[in-house]
DNA sequence: ACTATTTTTTATCGTTTGATAAAATATTTT
DNA sequence: AAAATATTTTATCAAACGATAAAAAATAGT
């Protein structure tokens, strides 16, 4: 039987979560140290340690709470109608996701960098299952004639490519443009950009 | 004055370049521990700083040895004729690199990642002006009417994340398809859908 | 206000890590 | 073959790291 969190637990749980994701987002699992993440916080060493008693269970609760947000923008994928439609919410869920969660994102990237050890059977489940759907309704669009004949999973694979390119390069971006994704002008002229390419690039 | 560098020097050196390529792909300049590297080339700890006085060293050299190679891609950029040619010469260049050389563009990646606290420099100076150039010759074509009306800087970040994306992301590729970039039959059919996807994103 | 519980701090431990010194071995030069 | 040089191994160090124990302080419940 599970103790309810007291206001303190959560508010402190979820400083050192914001914390860890920064960490672990610049540094990966390994590269993180646990003092990192307690500064970050402004917290001391041990009190991490009271709130997550390893640092391989606060990295497993930032792995959870960033994959959701993650899967989120898969999941919304079907609801709309035409191919057009669709692929033009898909891409807006994904920039949002780079812009809302740069951080997130590079977590999820250093994971898979190291070999995915965490997520890997995570990824031969529901991952797969969800883009094997997706795959699935992109081919029926191809085989009705509904868009040139492309593979699925390519066009599956760019579009992540490119969204997430966004949040994981943002420092190589700002360098070379000075602009991130929180420039508001510079993000839409980034989302109009890839929706234009890839929609004319499968629309007939 | 300096000393001529003997077989076995060479042959060390880039025994362990090759091993630290590998290890820093994974886990990043923080998460990378020499004697991983030392480990994985078959040398002790102190063997290996026979050839590397310290770990930064040694990353250094790792990055200089892949940024050479992919500063190479983008140098042969402008010498082909129609965009179309220019294009697809250009991606295709690219992917060669993910396939040849996934853990140089993983190093880099993860510098990048990092805050690019070691290229940040080179990436403002260099890159900047390479870019320039190229977004430059994109620009003309689009005055000239050759090719749509698009952002020439986010082109070039497309065509980057894409391809850098199969090798940066291998382990979450392989899990999805069961396929990398080193077997032929997927390396062409991503090639293709990519460079179908995106010239038909750009050209009229 | 007193007690029980939760949270924070201080002190410390055993490993791992990057690095050095010096001895031992192997290779090259003469 | 002997001498000189280059390479490898063994032993070791100080700092950083993940983690624990126990005391002190703060908060909540009665």
């Amino acid at each position: 039987m599970q103790k309810k969190r007291s206001r303190i637990q959560i508010i402190n749980q979820q400083k050192l979560l914001d914390a860890a994701t920064e960490v672990f987002a610049s540094y990966g699992f390994r590269g993180a140290t646990i003092d990192q993440i307690a500064d970050m916080a402004g917290m001391s060493k041990p009190n991490l340690l009271y709130y997550f008693k390893t640092k391989k269970e606060i990295y497993l609760a930032v792995l959870e709470q960033t994959l959701n947000k993650w899967l989120q923008s898969l999941q919304d994928w079907m609801v709309t109608g035409t191919p057009e439609e669709t692929i033009i919410n898909y891409i807006n869920k994904k920039f949002e996701f780079s812009r809302d969660h740069p951080a997130g994102s590079r977590v999820f990237a250093n994971e898979i960098m190291e070999g995915a050890p965490i997520l890997k059977n995570l990824l031969g489940e529901d991952l797969k299952r969800l883009v094997g759907e997706n795959t699935r309704v992109i081919k029926g669009w191809v085989t009705a004639g509904q868009i040139r004949p492309i593979e699925p999973i390519h066009l599956m694979f760019m579009i992540w490519a490119v969204t997430q390119h966004y949040a994981d390069f943002s420092a190589q971006i700002e360098t070379l443009t000075g602009k991130t994704l929180d420039d508001e002008d510079f993000y839409k002229q980034a989302k109009k950009t890839v929706i234009q390419i890839i929609l004319g690039g499968i629309l007939k």
